[in-house]
DNA sequence: GTTCTAGAAC
DNA sequence: GTTCTAGAAC
């Protein structure tokens, strides 16, 4: 190819087209091409395996040589040939190159359809014909693999029926010779739509910040099969405007698989963990494309290595960006596998339902007040992420230098999250080579391609970070972060100092629900109270109700009564002592469940312990494990914790002792589940730990946290529902996180000598 | 129709 | 904390 993609336009907009047809032979491969073709502007080759040894059946290589000399004759050209396994295309997608749109048409139709037609046909230029041809059709569609973008496809339509064929012959006979098509997947069928949908609902309630979760969520689920597009989504009608044609006419096609109901996107096939990122600084900051693109492909060659499975897709608006065309042709050059690396051509912002490409994590091309505006990248994303992403970002950082960035969990509310799927947002910031910007570099190219190296290191880095994450919570297995964002938020001091007017405010909304969910109680409060001061209530209720300032329902009592009366319930003790009482939890939320109640009044919950109490935790730690530890010498495969309810239900302060199987009939909702896996229960070794340093424990006494979500304690993965989540944990074998395995959150036997000594 | 949740009552 | 149940979800 001799033209020149740095400098001129004209060959940008006379891009041609390789497009491959898949499908199994009768599936209509050569009758598209025809239809196409016959009342298409652009010039069109039709590259027949069947026909092109002088009209008889010809090879590969004889089809690939045909396709790249008409394709350097600036014609476009249909592979027509069955191409449904990815090896069988991969040297056609080769052809591809910088300045080609690579297509794949899919004639994804009922294997019935295609044996019959292959069948009846006689005298068929591939000579397949007869009783043979429902053998050869079976065989090969038993063995045929659909494609996915990050083959090297810029755009994939499946058509499952006549209609979507019909639809994408007109969209691609409506296709002048400077017109473009939408990037990304089109039409593709999802299997699991069904069982996806609650899980999702069930996310899109989920609370903010509760549950970054990511692939877990991405392993099951897809965003749009319960969310309509995103009306901020542009995309389509943006590429509409670059077509001179109206080339986007055809409904059918001009859907993303996403859009189409119960046609959504299916995943899993394609479903990766992958950064889209724009190219940083050569928009608004005016850094040499050349050298950029250099940039880029040398950082995602040394990085390719490092990313396991995870793919790297540089993302722009245009067709015709110079940016995308110089990176496409260096990485073929350097022999990049597009399957860790392509180019894509869409809004960064609506990947998924504009196109069907997922992208987890996605760069922002910020800028160094990493606040939202500006135009471009930056304002786009801000704008979609909606306010989520601001404060998410605020909590982080509150600016960036040059040559760095920073990994931004998105928040479970953010429609990004919701919608494209999206759940880190890394903030980059380029070198500006723009008189107008700030960090303005001259011209010195020698400080900005460092600093523009810098970045992409940065970035890179950073989405590495994420994978490293992920791996370690999902032990290998499934991934997510729900539990990291919470604990990164409440373990890291600088977010504590960022959150301080956030989380009061919180305490505060928190506080007048509680006195609304409790009226009952405070009106009895009230009434006690001016009992009490006429001396009509018993001394010691007079005295918790006066150190806790909070109201406990009747049936709230019933600890308290155990600990001021043990001698009454005798029978139901396990052990009793001078300051503490250990008894079975009368509805075990686990196998082995039990409490370790304080018997100092006026303790009633974690909230009221002080520093003065920092023996009688250590006391009820002590007692809580010399219990699990009796418990695991007679069943070695279980595992314990030890915690405390940040907000109690049950008077008088107790230390939990619960096995980590939750097989328990008790365990019915999705508050008692929650109140013993999310930071609401409180381990005691961090307890004993927060009240020697700082003289309190944490509290993580949010109803949200009780509503979030069911995930799996082990793998993270979310679960509809609670019957649907106790079938998964009865069967789930993934390690703990590792977040439960440090300081001895997590009671467990000691390791066997090895495995099956038993 | 059945399953499941969430809110009120206790 | 549980139980009960209306009505939402499936």
């Amino acid at each position: 190819m001799d033209m020149d993609v740095d400098e001129t336009c004209k060959a940008q907009e006379e891009k041609p087209l390789l497009v491959i047809l898949v499908g199994a032979p009768g599936s209509g491969k050569s009758t598209f091409c025809e239809d196409v073709m016959r009342s298409s502007s652009r010039p069109w080759v039709r590259v027949c395996q069947d026909t092109i040894g002088n009209g008889k059946a010809g090879n590969k290589a004889q089809c690939l040589s045909s396709a790249a000399n008409a394709l350097k004759d600036g014609k476009s050209v249909f592979i027509d040939r069955c191409n449904l396994d990815r090896e069988q295309r991969s040297d056609f997608v080769k052809l591809g190159r910088a300045q080609i749109d690579m297509h794949a048409v899919v004639l994804d139709l009922p294997a019935k359809l295609c044996i019959s037609r292959s069948v009846k046909r006689t005298g068929h230029e591939g000579n397949l014909q007869g009783g043979k041809a429902a053998a050869v059709v079976n065989r090969m569609l038993q063995k045929k693999e659909l494609p996915k973008l990050s083959e090297g496809f810029n755009r994939i339509t499946f058509c499952h029926n006549e209609s979507d064929v019909v639809a994408a012959v007109n969209t691609y006979s409506a296709l002048g010779p400077r017109d473009n098509l939408p990037h990304g997947c089109f039409g593709q069928k999802n299997p699991d739509a069904k069982v996806q949908v609650g899980i999702m609902k069930f996310l899109k309630k989920a609370p903010a910040d509760a549950a970054s979760s990511e692939n877990s969520i991405r392993n099951s689920i897809s965003p749009q099969t319960f969310e309509k597009q995103g009306s901020s989504c542009k995309a389509v009608e943006k590429f509409s405007s670059l077509s001179d044609n109206a080339v986007l006419k055809s409904k059918e096609v001009e859907k993303p698989a996403v859009r189409s109901g119960s046609h959504a996107s299916h995943v899993s096939l394609d479903d990766v963990p992958t950064l889209a990122f724009p190219s940083i600084s050569t928009s608004d900051f005016q850094f040499s494309h050349e050298k950029a693109a250099d940039i880029i492909v040398d950082k995602v060659l040394e990085f390719s290595d490092k990313l396991g499975n995870a793919r790297l897709v540089l993302v722009d608006l245009s067709h015709k960006s110079k940016i995308l065309s110089l990176v496409k042709a260096k990485a073929a050059q350097k022999n990049i596998d597009t399957r860790k690396f392509f180019t894509h051509v869409g809004d960064i912002t609506c990947l998924y339902s504009g196109g069907g490409l997922r992208c987890s994590v996605i760069a922002n091309a910020a800028n160094w007040r990493l606040k939202p505006g500006g135009g471009g990248v930056n304002a786009a994303i801000f704008n979609a992420a909606g306010p989520a992403l601001e404060s998410a970002t605020k909590e982080r950082a509150k600016s960036l230098l040059p040559g760095n960035a920073i990994v931004v969990p998105l928040p479970s509310r953010s429609p990004l999250f919701v919608r494209e799927g999206v759940t880190h947002v890394i903030h980059v910031l380029g070198p500006n080579m723009n008189p107008q910007r700030p960090n303005y570099l001259g011209n010195d190219y020698g400080k900005g391609c460092k600093i523009l190296q810098d970045a992409y290191t940065s970035l890179f880095e950073g989405f590495a970070s994420i994978l490293r994450t992920q791996a370690v919570q999902s032990g290998g297995r499934n991934e997510g972060l729900g539990t990291k964002s919470l604990e990164h938020s409440e373990n890291s001091p600088r977010n504590h100092l960022t959150n301080t007017d956030q989380k009061m405010k919180r305490d505060e909304v928190h506080e007048s629900e509680k006195r609304r969910k409790y009226k009952g109680s405070e009106d009895d409060f009230e009434i006690d109270f001016t009992h009490s001061r006429a001396g009509k209530i018993d001394i010691k209720e007079k005295k918790a109700v006066a150190s806790t300032h909070k109201a406990w329902g009747s049936w709230a009592q019933a600890l308290y009564h155990i600990a001021i009366y043990p001698e009454r319930h005798k029978d139901d003790l396990l052990e009793i002592s001078e300051d503490v009482i250990v008894l079975n939890d009368v509805y075990p939320k686990a196998q082995k469940h039990v409490l370790v109640l304080s018997r100092t009044e006026g303790l009633d919950c974690l909230s009221d312990v002080k520093k003065d109490h920092l023996q009688l935790l250590k006391k009820m730690h002590a007692v809580g494990l010399k219990w699990a530890e009796k418990f695991l010498q007679e069943n070695a495969s279980l595992s314990f914790r030890l915690g405390y309810h940040s907000a109690p239900s049950m008077r008088q302060l107790h230390l939990h002792v619960i096995s980590q199987d939750f097989d328990s009939k008790h365990l019915k909702n999705k508050k008692h589940w929650n109140s013993f896996n999310t930071v609401f229960f409180r381990d005691s070794v961090d307890v004993i730990d927060e009240v020697s340093n700082h003289g309190k424990a944490t509290l993580k006494d949010d109803d949200k946290l009780l509503a979030m979500e069911l995930r799996c304690h082990r793998c993270r993965s979310a679960h509809p529902n609670i019957p649907r989540l106790k079938s998964h944990i009865s069967s789930c074998r993934a390690s703990f996180p590792a977040y439960l395995l440090e300081n001895g959150r997590l009671v467990h036997a000691a390791a066997p000598a090895e495995a099956g000594s038993s």
